[in-house]
DNA sequence: TGTTAGCACTCAAGGAAAGCGAGTGCTAAA
DNA sequence: TTTAGCACTCGCTTTCCTTGAGTGCTAACA
């Protein structure tokens, strides 16, 4: 059977009047939106194919047709009109981002925030390393006999710092070279590898430096593990619950645990796409199953990526999003390459 | 009217009972549960009483009767059995405490996530200082021509750090003296007076200085600031849907948004004992007067006290969540006291 | 005076029955 | 290929009824 150019087209009135009301759309008031005068019948005709090719489904026997997940992603790829945003439209987003967006650790809770308020959905925010991170450099500051501050800067630009107490005093001649001892050993290699690096040099050197050494050397494995899994931000959670294919209080609960309380499996992009959509049961968690995402990542400077993404249900208002979305991360790309590190001003880049 | 004792034990079998099923209980059941022989009629005169006292509400006229605000806060206070926690329960929070609980960052969200573990409520978690944090020292770090290294140590043993691009070369060997400026003028003072004494020195250094000075005085100010309004996490917050009178989409959906994406509204503990109860109407947020919060606070070393918050439909097991709460919170005290600093090995472990 | 048995009354909850109406599939004619 | 017509399906809503748990009140009892 052949998707006609009228089938889409039917398609394509179903999908957004569903999208719109989230009711099943009947043949008659198909009809009445097609251009030119067509009688219901005719749909009605045209709908029992597309049921058939597995674009449209229905809730039961005598109720309207609604778009099944092969009919959105149909929607999505052809049908959908990708307007670009209004004036008023780009000069709200532009409007949010001025100012703000200082301290690189809070920009991407604050760009899922940003987003959410733009799109109505809920969102959810993650920022993302395209290299392994390393260490680039280390550095110890005496404090006094009982603790010294460990100093770790990171390939991205991060500095981390924490204070380290000393059982045993060490003279405090001795931390530059052991901040040396470590920028030779342990610099700009991945965190697996260090441990073994330091058992290398454990007959080396005296006891106490050891100890120290080993403190230090953990702290930056932290660091650099902790990357590996980075904390994700939502927002606007509990507004899914008024979309009415939530009202059901367990299919909403199911996906409130999901996005409150285990964010870190919430999708990532599989593709290097600017955007991505996950539609209905493409995706992967259960608890998605029943809704759809749509991805955007931006970059964020020191060759990391900043992730947004939004959660709906799968009549998830695809043209809208996907354009503010898309605008939004380009506008953020866009601003972080003006001032690739915090408070530097545009000049040559490295 | 008098509250005698027959009508004490009658408003807690009724409050536990409830507690319990969350239906209302009626005179015939009641009779059945108390000791001795009477019978149901008695106990109606009692409950016409109960009822006119305030303590018991009706949910309608032909229906069993249910604690009001008022009755919890009586059996909260003088009724409820403050009964220590049995050796397996002791055990298995001194199990999940065993481990874990390193970064001082990460403890915070930790403890919460364990006791929403513990008691089956949802809870949420943050930190407070008790006196504010001030700066402790400075240092800066050269990188290169172009950046240096600002690390500030803050009072409650923080090292923060941050890397600073600067516009103006400024030769390395500037940056010990400029370190000293900071550590004379800038520690032990609040952010608010830090503005003022920069002004103070606009005049007396060279203007390539003041650009940097500035610069590492406001990341102090941040820092600082940052404190006031402490992160706050939540643990299992879509739990609360799990309660039949959240089953109502609209009552859940109101608290899920105030804990998920309100989170800094939720009550801190307003007195200094070290467990506090709020029941219902007791609390300020609309959003909370349906619920109960049931607060304890540890200490976390440095100056810091941890919060632990639990929340609940006000038919919540105040027994059982104070007894388990209070012990929890006493052994993170106990815990921080040993090890002050992070990393701090106590003398004879392993 | 407090307690109890008895009784009429109330009211939410659950179920069955009926009517409504949106929408369908099929047939036959244009 | 399109259309009009028509019988049919089926979820929703409303109405009505029944059930049963629980009450308040009264009058008798210890």
């Amino acid at each position: 059977m052949e998707l006609t150019e009228r089938k889409k087209q039917i398609l394509k009135i179903v999908v957004e009047s569903y999208i719109d009301t989230a009711e099943p759309l009947g043949s008659k008031a198909i009809a009445e939106k097609m251009p030119g005068k067509i009688s219901s019948a005719t749909i009605r005709n045209e709908l029992a194919d597309l049921g058939e090719m597995g674009y449209l489904e229905q809730p039961h026997t005598s109720a309207g047709r609604i778009p099944s997940a092969k009919g959105y992603r149909l929607y999505v790829n052809e049908l959908m009109e990708r307007r670009p945003l209004s004036e008023e439209e780009q000069a709200a987003i532009n409007d949010s981002l001025r100012g703000e967006l200082r301290q690189t650790e809070q920009v991407v809770a604050r760009a899922g925030q940003m987003a959410q308020s733009l799109v109505n959905y809920p969102t959810y925010a993650a920022a993302d390393h395209r290299s392994a991170v390393t260490v680039k450099r280390y550095e110890l500051l005496p404090v006094d006999e009982a603790s010294f501050i460990a100093v770790v800067m990171l390939s991205d630009s991060r500095v981390k710092s924490q204070l380290m107490a000393v059982d045993l005093p060490v003279e405090p001649s001795a931390l530059p070279a052991m901040s040396h001892l470590l920028n030779t050993h342990f610099t700009a290699i991945p965190a697996r590898e260090m441990n073994g690096k330091l058992m290398g040099l454990s007959d080396q050197v005296v006891p106490e430096w050891f100890l120290l050494l080993n403190r230090v050397v953990e702290y930056a494995g932290e660091l650099l593990q902790d990357d590996s899994h980075t904390q994700v931000f939502t927002s606007g959670a509990s507004r899914i619950m008024s979309f009415p294919e939530f009202r059901d209080i367990d299919k909403a609960q199911g996906l409130m645990h999901f996005m409150v309380d285990n964010k870190e499996k919430l999708p990532v992009p599989t593709t290097d796409a600017p955007m991505q959509i996950l539609i209905g049961p493409e995706n992967v968690s259960d608890a998605l199953k029943e809704s759809s995402v749509v991805m955007a990542s931006y970059d964020i400077g020191d060759n990391m990526r900043g992730l947004i993404g939004v959660v709906g249900p799968t009549r998830m208002d695809y043209a809208t999003v996907a354009a503010r979305l898309s605008y939004f991360a380009e506008s953020l790309t866009r601003m972080f390459g003006k001032r690739e590190l915090p408070a530097k001003e545009e000049e040559g880049n490295p």
